[in-house]
DNA sequence: TCATATAGTACTAAAATAGTCCTATATAAG
DNA sequence: CTTATATAGGACTATTTTAGTACTATATGA
């Protein structure tokens, strides 16, 4: 299915929600009433937001999450990098050494080429976007261009 | 983490080794040997795939399987629904009216840009592509192009 | 008719995820 | 300085998903 954690999805709410008023401080109660998830999820959400850098955290009475950054400069790659760790779609991706056909794997490149895809795209996406209704927002995402030669050139 | 099972992991590996001789039926039990992966694994996958149209296998005494097209026209966003299921982030995109946030949520449709960029990155990368070595076929996976208009234009 | 190979399904074990709870620490206000 | 409030960090349990295996049925070539 290829899908996000459910977390990671709660992460975008919340985000989201944040992303309306980003200049006030928001607590974790505040933001169980205008979401519906439960307490515990959603503190357990902030704190992950806040330990990358995504959310800044103020401690104490009138405590609460803010945004760490402005709303553009904060995507969808980061949001799922810090809810489920790095973005890779094989084992061999993201930790080295524990698939055990690793040396004689030949699509390990290709597979690497997908992840560059794929992070590329949801790179492309910030929570800038994520606020305004798809209606208003009117992103247009195009085909990721693949050309062949017969060069070894690979884009960064 | 954002990774595929790893039954569609042993899917892509099946399908180069497959790919690589395209005219030639392949038995389970030779695709055991030469991958490494353990037979009733290969057995399932190989299932899975032919059940997607993706392989067409042949019973009885001399039997066994072979790609059902050529190798350009089968590409990895169909081998990830055969193994999984439809690709998608969220659970609202795969399965309405299971989520009970459903009615109230706003970033739903932007999840759906989100898929169909992905989904996009997958289909540009064919068997073809992973039958050669990362170093001979040099893709070149650019930037998806990412615009923003006032006006509510989205590709397909 | 027999050996071989896939089809389909059911089941078990292992791993990942979701969700909850508890204790410690920081801060503002009275 | 005490209290109420809020986050930090970690541990724990239950649930769900995934991986892997096994068994029976069916098809085919020799």
């Amino acid at each position: 299915m290829l899908r996000v954690s459910k977390l990671t999805d709660y992460a975008t709410v919340i985000l989201t929600h944040i992303a309306h008023q980003p200049d006030e401080l928001h607590a974790a109660s505040d933001i169980t009433q205008d979401t519906g998830v439960a307490l515990p999820t959603v503190s357990k959400v902030l704190k992950l937001l806040a330990k990358a850098n995504i959310l800044i955290s103020y401690r104490g009475s009138k405590g609460g999450y803010a945004l760490a950054n402005k709303p553009n400069e904060t995507n969808v790659a980061e949001v799922i990098t810090a809810i489920e760790g790095p973005i890779g779609m094989t084992e061999c991706t993201t930790s080295e050494g524990t698939c055990e056909q690793e040396s004689s794997c030949e699509i390990k490149g290709n597979w690497n080429l997908i992840n560059r895809a794929v992070y590329t795209a949801l790179e492309a996406v910030t929570l800038a976007d994520m606020v305004a209704p798809v209606r208003q927002q009117a992103v247009t995402v195009g085909l990721p261009t693949v050309t062949k030669s017969n060069d070894l050139k690979v884009e960064n």
